[in-house]
Order: C-alpha cells, then sequence, then structure tokens
RNA sequence: GCGGGUGUAGCUCAGUUGGUUAGAGCGCCGGUUUGUGGUACCGGAGGUCGGGGGUUCAAGUCCCCUUACUCGCCCCA
C-alpha cells in the first residue's frame, strides 16, 4: 500500500461550503467595485524578485524571510508574488497613460509564515487600486468600497473597526523618524531585539511592535499626526471629514504604520472584534513613491487588500441555497441505453442541472436521487427500453408518469 | 526560528489504574420474495493504533526521538 500525498504545509483545498463563501466573495467584490467603474486585471502569480524586494522594501519581514524564490535556470530570481500591489504597480508603469486607472483583482497569494488560525502560507487576496491621481476623495472612495463590501457580504457593523491613519509625505516620515529615533535612543537598552535592529534602518516600524516593554515606551513618543506638514495635515483631515460625512465610523490609531515600506499619507485597516488573532481583514493605504521605486516614471496610487480566508470566517451562508436548486438524475440500467439517445441531448440542453446515473438496481437509482437531493428523475430501465418508454417521476411530490420515448420532451413536462 | 495540543477504519471519535482475537457512529457494499426514495432491521468489506526506539511477562495505553497536523509567539490579509 502506497502512503498518501499530503497538502503542502500551510495549503488547502476549498471544497463544499467553503467554495461557496469563497464565491460569494470573489462575486461580491466585483459587484461592488464594477459600479465605481473598476476593471478587473489578472498579472501574473510569478515575478521577478526584484520587484518586490524594491516595491515592498528589502528589511520587511515578507521580503527578507516569506517569500518562495528560486532561480530560474540558473539566470534570473523568480519568487510567487507575496502580495498583489507590487505586480498591479509594475503595469501600470509600462501602461498608465492618464486620468485614472482602476482595477481589480483577486488570487492567491504566498508567504512562507508558520500557518495558524487565518493565516496560510497560499492564501487568498481581493486587492483594488486607484492608480494615477491623488485627492481626498480618491482616498475616499476605497475606504467606503471596503465598507459597502463588509455590508454586502452580510458582516454586522458591530463585528469590525476601521482604523486610519496618515503617515504624511515621505518628506514627513524622515523628518518624523528622526524625532523617534532621537526620543527611542534613550530607551536603547530596554527595547526589544527586533526593535533596537529597527531603529536604524527603519524606525516607524517600532511603532506596530507588541512587545509589552516597547509599548509602554511608545505610549510617550512624538505622533506622527502632530508632526505632519501643514500640507498632509490638510490632506488628512479632508479625508476625515469625507468619512464622517458619509457616516463611516473610523477610529484614528497613530501607530498604524503597515508592515510595507511604500505606504505614505493615508493608511487604514479594517479589523474584525471577533478574533483577537490575525484580526486584520481588509487593509491598505495611500503609495505615491511605489510606482517610482519600481520604474522610472512617478504616479501616485492607493489601494486595498483582503484576506479571503479571513472574510470567510466572518460570513455565514445559507446551505439551503445549493440544496433547494433544481436538479434532474437521468438514471439508466444499462449503459447502453444511452446510445441514440435523444434524451441525452434534451437533458443537457435544459435549464437545471442533471447527472447520468447508471445502476442495475433500480432502488440503488432512487436512494441516489435522493440522498444527493435532485428533484426530478428521468428512468429508463429494462421494461421501458423494451417498450420505448420513459419515466419522469417528481420527487418531491412523489407523482410519476410514462411517457414514449419517442414524443417526450422534457421542456414541456418540466417548466 | 521558538513554545503548547493532537495523531486509533474513508470521515468524526471511544478505548477506563498497561492485560486475551482493537470498538462505535456516519459513509460504502450486499440483503429483508425478484423494478421505486431520506426510515427500520440483518450482514459485509475496511486498521502496519503517524513512524522509530525503549521499559515490561504484557504497550493503542508509560518514557525518549522523529514526523504530520493544529493553536499560539513573531509578522501579516
Amino acid at each position: 500500500m502506497k502512503n498518501n500525498i499530503n497538502l503542502v504545509k500551510g495549503t488547502h483545498d476549498i471544497y463544499g461550503a467553503e467554495m461557496e463563501k469563497f464565491e460569494f466573495i470573489i462575486e461580491s467584490f466585483y459587484s461592488v467595485c464594477k459600479k465605481f467603474n473598476f476593471q478587473s486585471i489578472q498579472t501574473p502569480i510569478i515575478e521577478q524578485q526584484e520587484l518586490f524586494s524594491r516595491a515592498v522594501g528589502e528589511q520587511t519581514d515578507i521580503v527578507s524571510k516569506e517569500m518562495y524564490s528560486f532561480l530560474d535556470k540558473g539566470e534570473i530570481n523568480i519568487c510567487l508574488r507575496p502580495e498583489a500591489t507590487s505586480g498591479l504597480a509594475r503595469f501600470a508603469a509600462s501602461n498608465y497613460q492618464s486620468g485614472l486607472m482602476k482595477l481589480v483583482t483577486h488570487g492567491p497569494m504566498f508567504r512562507r509564515e508558520r500557518p495558524q488560525k487565518g493565516r496560510y502560507r497560499q492564501f487568498h487576496q481581493i486587492n483594488i487600486e486607484t492608480i494615477g491621481e491623488k485627492s481626498p476623495y480618491i482616498d475616499f472612495e476605497p475606504i467606503l468600497i471596503a465598507k459597502l463590501l463588509l455590508d454586502k457580504l452580510g458582516v454586522s457593523k458591530n463585528k469590525y473597526k476601521l482604523l486610519i491613519n496618515s503617515l504624511g509625505s515621505k518628506d514627513d516620515q524622515l523628518s518624523y523618524s528622526i524625532l523617534l529615533k532621537k526620543y527611542l535612543s534613550d530607551f536603547k537598552n530596554q527595547l526589544s531585539e527586533t526593535s533596537i535592529s529597527r531603529l536604524d534602518k527603519n524606525p516607524l516600524r517600532i511603532l506596530d511592535s507588541k512587545d509589552p516593554e516597547d509599548t509602554e515606551i511608545l505610549k510617550n513618543a512624538p505622533k506622527i499626526g502632530e508632526h505632519l506638514s501643514n500640507e498632509s495635515k490638510n490632506y488628512f483631515d479632508q479625508v476625515k471629514k469625507l468619512l464622517n460625512s458619509n457616516e463611516i465610523e473610523f477610529y484614528e490609531e497613530p501607530k498604524l504604520v503597515r508592515g510595507l515600506d511604500y505606504y505614505s499619507h493615508t493608511t487604514f485597516e479594517y479589523q474584525t472584534i471577533e478574533h483577537k488573532r490575525q484580526n486584520a481583514i481588509l487593509a491598505g493605504g495611500r503609495y505615491d513613491k511605489l510606482i517610482s521605486m519600481i520604474s522610472s516614471r512617478d504616479i501616485p496610487g492607493i489601494g486595498w487588500a483582503a484576506g479571503v480566508e479571513r472574510l470567510m470566517d466572518l460570513i455565514t451562508i445559507e446551505d439551503e441555497k445549493s440544496k433547494s436548486k433544481n436538479k434532474i438524475l437521468f438514471a439508466v440500467q444499462d449503459e447502453t441505453y444511452l446510445n441514440n439517445n435523444r434524451i441525452l441531448k434534451q437533458i443537457y440542453n435544459f435549464k437545471y442541472n442533471h447527472e447520468v446515473r447508471v445502476n442495475k438496481n433500480i432502488k440503488k437509482l432512487f436512494s441516489y436521487a435522493d440522498k444527493n437531493n435532485f428533484s426530478f428523475i428521468l428512468l429508463i430501465g429494462e421494461e421501458e427500453i423494451n417498450s420505448n418508454k420513459i419515466i419522469l417521476k417528481d420527487l418531491k411530490n412523489k407523482s410519476q408518469q410514462t411517457f414514449e420515448i419517442s414524443k417526450f420532451e422534457l421542456k414541456n413536462e418540466i417548466r
């Protein structure tokens, strides 16, 4: 006996009720976004590794330790995409012309982490990006769309909250980093190891630390909101005004910096309060310098990604939907009855789903239809084939009729 | 990379202080007078008890190692 082949660690099959949720999320996402004139796009799952080391950032966890990468035929460093925005930015860098490029996509992403609840090595994201222009409304729109999507998915308002922050321009970040570094250097021997290593490379990320001692120290640290340029501050105020006037409730979180280096100005995150861990269900922000980091063009953009598996955990779907679907079982007692069978063509052209089943035992055919929630059974058995008859039985009200095969029209009998 | 939990039939799990041929439910196959359904009853197939080593007269059960899954740390959607 051979051993079974297991799933690769951190991957999973999506099937049955789970798959219905998955499709429901993807379909809802596209239907909401298309009303805002977004265009769908699919970019490759494999990209040059350099795309992510430049866009996401060399020192981020994602790039430095979580990427699946390999040398393709000893020539180019290829990797499985750990996120989608970089690929879309690459696309925009060479295809953007003018005005707004509004893109939506979905697909698998790959990060080599230790799997746990709500975190997989292959997981799925839905992504929305608005590229080309910068204005408070353009920031507001995707945040609104996120809320509309959560509504459509039936995630109730008391299950999540929206956090927002502004990181200001890259210049703001630079001057704030100096302030923060100065403040933190007084506590250098109390900070956690990772925070110390970030002190020089990326001090902003220290704000994200969950180490209790770090958080204590950070309580009195300078706040980024208080050190933005007037221009950045005004911009952020206008975004908040739009949210307020459209009744989108949010909390300002000055420590929301995100783990990818490309963000600037508005950042946001929808968090579920159902789970304590892996609670970020949808997150994103503005990335004005991203495209200039990977190309010779300088185009602003904003977008977000949501984890499909994390959304699946939050929603419920009635499985009656699939059960109440009308299905026909075409049952025959012998495989040869299917030769030159005019019913076969009728049934696969008919509006209902169907299945063909062969079994000598009539009882088995009925029992199969019953267990699999068929609503009708079309039966040609030994008696029928000998007398050129066919039986149609409505399995719900148990009524049954016999017809001449040559005259039987499915569409006249089931409407 | 570091911790905790779990691993017994296709699936979900029992298996008592170590004690004879390892169990249940569901599913599958067959039967209950030969061609009509989720029920009931009867029967059947299916297990190297994750793998390796050790303790013991005796190990699914205790100990060690290993592996897979899972939950958490870190980080993220």
